[in-house]
DNA sequence: CTGAAAGCGCTTACAG
DNA sequence: CTGAAAGCGCTTACAG
């Protein structure tokens, strides 16, 4: 697999490389036009297709940021690396996606190899737990955007979803609708990550809000597969929930699942409302009312603060937490 | 940003930038321990982190592999390159993902911009149409793994479920549970992409070996926003289908929206049963039968193929087609 | 208007 | 056991 350099396309126009060089970099601004139909002609008869990590080594820049999520099997990965994408490849920029699967180990490898990797420039979900290495980064002025996480300890760009709105507002709705003792269920907090966490205190704290009795037996925040002992439990007390906030899918699909099980009926015997408008919402018997993360919109922004960044607009903001409205999609489960 | 580099290393070390590249390949046969570990030191002091761009201009290598995926939305695409990936990372490979569209123009262009990025090869969900374009890469002898398509006018390796196989084993599971009147929907086949294709003319097949009557009203192969008139017309013909396989996800949710709209029951007025088995077919009342394709299976596959091409052992083999078998998942909607 | 030269940060045969 | 030199395929100031 001989590729054709530029030396080859020079010879073959009788040029030098400097002047292929010139060319493809569209600085015609002095070229003969004989010396630019030469080496059209030779590009197209070699078939040439310029080395990018050769120009990259030369111009330190590739035109490549990476993406590392926490769990590229959720949907809301999948979205917003949809949206970065989009606005990368308008930009002429590629993306490397990678996968830290929710483990701190990974993540280090992988900012070390995108590090290494020379891209301009990272996304990431991330865990947490590598604050050294975050600040590091930062330090040396390297392009870094967090999504969907916070991590207090470092001034790093962050763009989430207004979590406590969002509790906030499925309390209202389900107050709305008639319902007082509300309670809410999400997957573990135990590893700090901040949708959970402030996906609790917001709702904390519209129970207070509007004085309903905050009963510590509603609220749980436990593994996925602890989720259905914990649900009979609290279902079982003396006075149940009436509606039961699902912290993210993964809580809801549980919440399903036991629902099914138990033969209650939705919103007869309880009522249901899901943070994350996932896929099946629609169709799912009744329709699930849910809150909608604007994942299009977080994507892009992501995306367009790093480029900034690594245009060096180097805007070290006061403000660097980009907070993004849920909305309510109402349909028929409260 | 300035980053430090294989020169400063050698020069805090006091050696030359030879012998700390030896290090760094781990080529410590002849090393004295004590050059070692001052070398050791001086990239801990600098944290140093080599330029891989540098080195994969020399040893033309960029242990980087392309993947296109025709739209990243679809969970299918998800898996596969969750399962892509896995494999990559084992070995050291990072991948760059790429959302074609659908759009062979998009695709063209993310070709060319793998190739000039000197990634290592490229796993594609062709659109088909730049054959031109494959048949140059396959002539260079460029490393290239198809994925889920058949692209019938070139030998490249490819990925796929056994699509006929899959639409016979739900008409036998119809068959079984006492239907005769068996229909097939599923998207726009106008684009010969291959499954869509393959899996009408499998269930064409299958109702042909069981002697059922073929009644052309119930095939129907259009686009998404049609289904809906498509399904009114086939079910109010005087004699309807009494199943309906769902040719893809997209035609499964389109029916199942019909369903709800007309009222009807599953299995009690339509039976169904969807390729692929989609996140919500559990949850679905009833839960959804589905055929299910060895997702994580197949992108295994795919990237062991094309690491071993870029491996050299460039296996032209004469069968290049990899079938997998899809698996039934009996739930309640047949 | 075009070319020679230096350099980006590495690797690798080869000399000593 | 280690270093000097050439080279990977580009870009870019500068000279002419």
């Amino acid at each position: 697999m001989k590729k054709v350099t530029m030396l080859d396309v020079a010879n073959h126009a009788g040029v030098s490389k400097s002047t292929v060089s010139q060319y493809l970099n569209k600085r015609y601004d002095y070229m003969a036009v004989e010396t630019k139909s030469k080496i059209e002609e030779a590009i197209d008869e070699l078939q040439y297709q310029p080395n990018i990590i050769a120009r990259s080594l030369k111009v330190k820049s590739t035109k490549t940021i990476g993406v590392i999520v926490a769990n590229i099997l959720h949907e809301f990965s999948t979205q917003i690396i949809r949206a970065i994408e989009d606005v990368c490849h308008e930009l002429g920029f590629h993306i490397i996606v990678c996968n830290a699967d929710e483990n701190p180990v990974k993540e280090e490898k992988y900012i070390n190899m995108l590090y290494a990797k020379q891209v301009d420039g990272i996304i990431i979900f991330p865990t947490g737990e590598n604050i050294d290495l975050y600040k590091q980064l930062q330090s040396s002025k390297f392009p870094i955007v967090f999504m969907d996480r916070l991590v207090p300890e470092i001034n790093i760009a962050s763009i989430l979803l207004d979590n406590e709105n969002a509790s906030a507002v499925a309390v209202e709705e389900f107050i709305t609708n008639g319902y007082s003792r509300i309670g809410i269920v999400t997957t573990s907090a135990f590893k700090n990550v901040t949708p959970r966490l402030e996906r609790i205190s917001g709702y904390k704290k519209a129970m207070q809000k509007y004085d309903l009795s905050m009963v510590s037996d509603y609220i749980r925040s436990v593994e996925s597969d602890s989720i259905q002992l914990e649900l009979k439990k609290m279902l079982s007390l003396p006075e149940p929930p009436q509606a039961i906030l699902a912290g993210n899918d993964l809580a809801l699909i549980e919440i399903l699942k036991f629902v099914k099980k138990a033969k209650l009926s939705i919103p007869g015997d309880i009522s249901v409302i899901g943070i994350d408008d996932v896929s099946f919402a629609d169709l799912y018997n009744p329709p699930l009312t849910t809150i909608k993360q604007p994942t299009f919109e977080m994507g892009k922004m992501a995306a367009e603060l790093l480029l900034n960044k690594i245009d060096g607009a180097d805007n070290v903001l006061p403000k660097n937490i980009y907070r993004f409205r849920p909305k309510l999609i109402r349909r028929s489960s409260c």
